[in-house]
DNA sequence: CTGTTAGCGCCTTCAG
DNA sequence: CTGAAGGCGCTAACAG
């Protein structure tokens, strides 16, 4: 255990030095740098020490002020795979409304729980951090209690939890109803559902959706129609392949993930059905990436950007004490359907 | 701007309320709490300020041990993209380094220059990080400069800069010279490089690796063999719509990234071009999605986690006053080829 | 208009 | 074995 005491060593500007410099007191150089409207300085003084504080290329240091407000301005954002192609909206979002309350956001990796609670531990148990975003997945209660148990606030991202901590989620009802009635609109009749994970909220609304798409157009839903799997490449891949072997193959899949779509078209190849020709879908989710698959992929693009930016003022809201609703939805920008090549008539059409 | 004081709701724990509840001192408490071991305490009293802490759930605030040390045990890791496949290796790598010297890792996304500059100035300049990893594409002169003008260290992933701070490079040359070689193995004399933006030390060394196979096997480069685009999708798809337009089509073709790749076999597809058949493909870089892709992609695997723990712990040693090479190459795990199907004999070979 | 004082929570001499 | 005192850099009363 490294315990050793470091110093930097250039040392940075204080307000002691530049007090020191403009032969004033530390109170007074404050109250300018800090342009405190309730307190007026003569503009000599004022001009001598925003002179010197400039020279010296002061700031204020952020330490100090954290131990006299007991507050950081900063906020984490915990993923559990940072590299997934729909956070990067998520960040973005984030960030925006983190800047607007002057806020500083940072992104933890939790892609392994233990390493998440590490992290946590050291940045928000140790006061590093005012609060903490938490995207589904690594969501657990004795997380998130620990969280608040020691002053800090969360908001939960796109899962909802017992309704004890506020969650904001996007409409992945509306997103994935929206894809389907698409499949329906070009003629599909046996559509079929790539899940998601069975014990995930967000599995479960996305699958609400499908069923009320199919329900809405008196369609039935078979029992092998509907597969769970993980939202990954090999996720998508394995519950393709277990449609494909059923009696009465459909004639479109409804993916509830970008990278199970990825999987699930490579299922297709293996196996010579052609998408989509033999079979359509689309997967939920947009991103770059869709575009250059083969085929490209229709996908349902989700207002992720609104996601990140809600969730964090509500962050904010409650770091100023306010209270917020256990649950947000963000509906708006509407969910959007990209149409490329995955989707085409069904091969029994004519 | 907000600037109100705001207090958190829950107070946690301090020295203070121990020592009270204890009827100690606050430093005997904290010589306890910290098991100071060049000072003893009586088993009798540390058990009975252990029981306490314990009770109370304390935990040390960072803020004070900031202030004190002028050192907060956490640095930070700006990358350009925060949801590059190759990034999460990275990641995974530079948290391992800094959790092995007690130092907590934070990733900050620097996709706009703007935005990277921001959080930078908030998180570096007012004393919220020690040190800053910097990963490649951000990178600027100004930049680093006023890191270490504020007595944060910083180390450059990927990219070398002018011999002025330290950086650690993967060795994209042998990784490029060895998908090349397999290429040439096969039995290709065309070959063709999509080389990423001209202008960046990336894509320069991974293109001295693509003209060294090529010098080795008595090669010619022709002058239209060697194209420069971004290393996304889109570049990937105009650099091969390029090579598609020459007169003399190559039969294979090494690609810079992985996502140019699958925006180069996009253009191939587009235009009926077959992979492997026609034109064989490797991309520079591994990550799951390549498996997935039609037709699955050989690529090169990197050894990232161990770019990212090197990095890191150079960073630390900056941190603790050594001196460490302006260069440093991660040559080990080799850079490995992942056979997969996107690399086949050229169409002219019997 | 400006200085004095006190303290955020912690650690470290130096005395007992 | 333990307590007292001082200070990291900053801000907010309260005096002048």
């Amino acid at each position: 255990v490294a315990k050793e005491r470091k110093q930097g060593v250039t040392q940075r500007a204080t307000l002691g030095v530049i007090a020191e410099r403009a032969g004033v007191d530390r109170s007074t150089v404050s109250r300018v740098l800090r342009n405190d409207d309730r307190t007026r300085v003569s503009i000599a003084t004022r001009q001598r020490i925003e002179d010197i504080a400039a020279g010296l290329g002061y700031v204020a240091n952020a330490n100090a002020r954290s131990l006299l407000f007991s507050q950081t301005m900063t906020i984490g954002l915990l993923l559990p795979n940072i590299t997934g192609v729909v956070y990067h909206d998520i960040i973005r979002g984030a960030e925006a409304a983190a800047r607007e309350s002057d806020y500083v956001l940072v992104v933890i990796d939790g892609s392994e729980l233990g390493k998440a609670n590490e992290s946590f531990r050291r940045l928000v148990l140790e006061g590093r951090l005012d609060g903490l975003l938490i995207a589904s997945g690594v969501v657990t209660d004795s997380l998130t209690d620990a969280v608040v148990a020691n002053s800090a606030r969360c908001v939960i991202l796109n899962r909802r939890i017992g309704g004890r901590y506020a969650s904001v989620i996007e409409d992945d009802e509306a997103g994935m109803q929206l894809g389907v009635e698409e499949l329906i609109r070009v003629g599909h009749r046996r559509i079929a559902c790539l899940a998601g994970p069975k014990d995930t909220d967000t599995a479960r609304r996305r699958l609400l959706g499908y069923r009320a798409a199919m329900k809405n157009a008196a369609l039935p839903v078979g029992r092998s129609a509907v597969v769970h799997t993980s939202f990954d490449e090999a996720g998508g891949w394995d519950g393709m392949q277990q449609l494909l072997a059923n009696g009465d193959r459909p004639t479109a899949v409804a993916v509830a993930s970008l990278a199970a779509a990825i999987g699930a078209l490579a299922a297709c190849h293996a196996v010579g059905i052609r998408v989509p020709q033999d079979v359509s879908m689309f997967a939920f989710h947009d991103a770059p990436v869709a575009e250059f698959l083969h085929p490209s992929l229709s996908t349902i693009a989700m207002p992720l950007f609104e996601l990140g930016h809600k969730a964090t003022s509500l962050l904010v809201s409650l770091l100023n004490g306010d209270s917020v609703p256990t649950l947000t939805r963000v509906t708006s920008p509407r969910p959007r359907l990209v149409s490329r090549d995955s989707i085409g008539p069904p091969p029994d059409a004519n």
